[in-house]
DNA sequence: AAAATTCGCAACCGCGTGATG
DNA sequence: ACATCACGCGGTTGCGAATTT
């Protein structure tokens, strides 16, 4: 037996939203704010589900929302992050002002897969020619037999869900509604928040990011450091792959340290 | 021009987790 | 310690649009 479903569906309407549904949610949510969403649609007169209505705010209404047109920029980030922190949506929607993990999570089942199996497809097709070129020329180049199953190690944790104070850590580009909200937190807010924990314990940050860095995230805007981040990102993640011996365990210390 | 197929994306679903009583 | 609630996440589905046959 399955969970119950999250509310009664009897008498709710379903599939695709109307004008006027998303007009009255939107009202009703720069009226009052987001959150309480079981109760929500009753409050704001929707036949929803709260469930249907916090989606359709979070991927479609958001005033914040960018649509279409994934730049090259963008594609080159979601690529990146995805083979650091695999089918972690809304992490890497995190990084990606404007964009909902719905979004790249479609982007990447429906364009990233195929670029990057094309990409794969390439390569192949070179190294036989190489290999063609080789014999004929009776040249001997030593590759490992099993080269091409060698395969980069990727690390691919499992879904984890993402802790909200994270939101300091890597903070979520779209997380300042110009709206009243009590979720919304200020950078007075996030700042001592990161105080109190950096008192409390370690938070596993420092493993792998140097406390200049740690002092870049609070004080640089957002797009300055995003380069950045990604860049010591990778640098880091590259030497996790040189270590061969204890690369796993500080691959989990790693994502740890992304995710608490 | 019409039918068949593929594509893209909005929406749904089930489950995991933290909060609360 | 346990049950329940509420929320958020990733996987999947369904349907309209676009493209191909």
């Amino acid at each position: 037996m399955g969970r119950a479903p999250c509310c009664s569906k009897v008498g709710l309407h379903r599939g695709p939203w109307t004008s006027r549904e998303d007009a009255l949610l939107t009202k009703y949510i720069q009226a009052h704010g987001e959150g309480q969403w079981r109760s929500l649609p009753k409050r704001a007169g929707l036949l929803r589900c709260g469930k249907s209505c916090r989606l359709r705010w979070m991927n479609y209404l958001r005033p914040d929302i960018k649509r279409g047109n994934i730049t090259p920029d963008e594609d080159d980030l979601i690529i990146r992050m995805h083979s650091l922190l695999g089918n972690r949506w809304s992490l890497i929607a995190g990084r990606l002002p404007g964009r909902t993990d719905n979004e790249i999570k479609n982007y990447w089942n429906t364009h990233l897969i195929k670029k990057l199996k094309n990409q794969e497809q390439q390569p192949e097709e070179k190294k036989k020619k190489k290999k063609q070129k080789n014999e004929k020329n009776k040249i001997i180049t030593k590759v490992p037999e099993d080269d091409s199953e060698r395969k980069t190690l990727v690390y691919l944790p499992k879904a984890i869900r993402v802790n909200k104070s994270l939101s300091y850590i890597i903070p979520r580009s779209d997380s300042t509604l110009n709206m009243e909200s009590n979720s919304v937190k200020t950078s007075q807010e996030e700042k001592e928040q990161r105080e109190e924990t950096k008192e409390g314990e370690n938070d596993g940050f420092g493993l792998f990011f140097g406390e200049q860095f740690h002092e870049d995230l609070v004080n640089n805007n957002e797009m300055e450091w995003q380069s950045g981040f990604l860049e010591k990102l990778y640098e880091e993640y590259l030497q996790v792959l040189k270590n061969e011996e204890n690369h796993e365990k500080l691959l989990d210390s790693f994502a740890e340290s992304l995710l608490v």
